[in-house]
DNA sequence: TGGCGGTACTG
DNA sequence: CAGTACC
DNA sequence: GCCA
């Protein structure tokens, strides 16, 4: 079995293993030995040969065998077992918005749901509401997500999202409130595909804000509408998030939404071994768990001082993929 | 053997 | 509060 | 699950 073909049986491990209930670090174990796989770049099968998969950050032992294993006869009992144990429909329901391993277990466990199909006719019957956890919001969210799976599970060409951010952007900087405002997520760091827009603003009263961004042309669904974030999706399926920050904390919080997700653990991993604790609201000594909304004391202006905070060297948003950047920048 | 990033919104 | 989602 |  080819490299391609084990990242993508260890990532349906994962998945099959969220529906199970499984340990959520365990689960991460085994996303995080498929992207260490796939982003490899010597060949697999050389570094088998000369023993060498342990040697890997993120792959230990458990991780070796099952890969060697699959490399030499594309078969692996464990995830035979897997595969048997979980049906297969279950494994679409994660697509759904809202739904995850520990929802979906509780679907197929009570209700005999199996696949979208027996869900959809859970919910129009009103089954889905009945159930402990769930409410008459939550069926409604599940209907509307299955119509929409496919348009909610597509990626968008960098080039689409950015004649969209052209429309936003505009309209946020005009609104007297707005202090600041960046398009953060994987659009900042200049992805060739997009999942959805993130944008972050500054500012001392957000309510109008928010409002203003719930209420725009082409939105078929507010997803959120709390009080300082907010998701939107529009007709054809793209999907934007808004986050209102206080002006002090605008370069903590763009850091922090740019991502990638790699990239902010490895930040906040730096941060802890020099006593620091990172967020979006700020960088403070770890101590105590006072992590609220306050500013922290350490002032960044831009980016780059949140960096020169950490002793590192400025990274800009496009290599922030948590791929070895941070270790890079320490000099 | 214990810890694993930190936070917002929903029901 | 637990669950889900976000980077 | 992996790692210190």
């Amino acid at each position: 079995m080819d490299k391609k073909d084990i990242v993508e049986v260890l990532e349906r491990i994962g998945t099959m293993m969220e529906i199970k209930g499984e340990n959520p670090f365990k689960i991460r174990a085994y996303s995080a030995g498929a992207r260490t796989l796939q982003t490899m770049e010597e060949d697999l099968g050389d570094v088998i040969e000369e023993g060498r998969l342990g040697d890997i950050p993120g792959i230990g032992k458990a991780l070796t065998e099952k890969i060697e294993t699959l490399y030499a006869t594309g078969e692996l009992e464990f995830y035979n077992k897997l595969v048997a144990s979980v049906p297969s429909g279950l494994m679409d329901m994660l697509d759904i918005p809202g739904l995850g391993g520990k929802k979906i277990k509780v679907l197929h466990e009570k209700l005999d749901v199996d696949s979208i199909e027996t869900l959809t006719v859970a919910c129009q019957e009103g089954r889905v509401a009945e159930l402990k956890g769930f409410g008459k919001k939550t069926e409604e969210k599940i209907l509307s997500g299955i119509k929409n799976r496919e348009a909610y599970a597509a990626r968008h060409l960098w080039w689409d999202a950015q004649s969209m951010v052209k429309k936003i952007l505009p309209g946020l900087e005009e609104l007297p409130e707005v202090e600041r405002v960046e398009a953060a997520g994987s659009f900042r760091r200049g992805m060739e595909t997009v999942g959805d827009l993130d944008f972050l603003v500054a500012s001392s009263n957000p309510t109008p804000i928010m409002d203003w961004f719930t209420s725009m042309d082409g939105i078929v669904e507010v997803t959120a509408h709390g009080e300082t974030k907010s998701s939107v999706r529009f007709e054809g399926g793209m999907q934007a998030d808004l986050r209102v920050v206080p002006s002090e904390q605008f370069y903590f919080a763009l850091h922090h939404f740019t991502g990638s997700k790699d990239h902010n653990v490895r930040m906040r991993q730096k941060a802890l071994s020099l006593g620091l604790s990172l967020s979006e609201w700020g960088l403070r000594p770890e101590e105590e768990k006072d992590s609220s909304r306050k500013a922290g004391p350490v002032e960044a202006n831009s980016e780059e001082d949140i960096f020169k905070a950490l002793g590192l060297q400025y990274v800009p948003p496009s290599l922030r993929e948590g791929m070895g950047e941070v270790e890079a920048a320490e000099r």
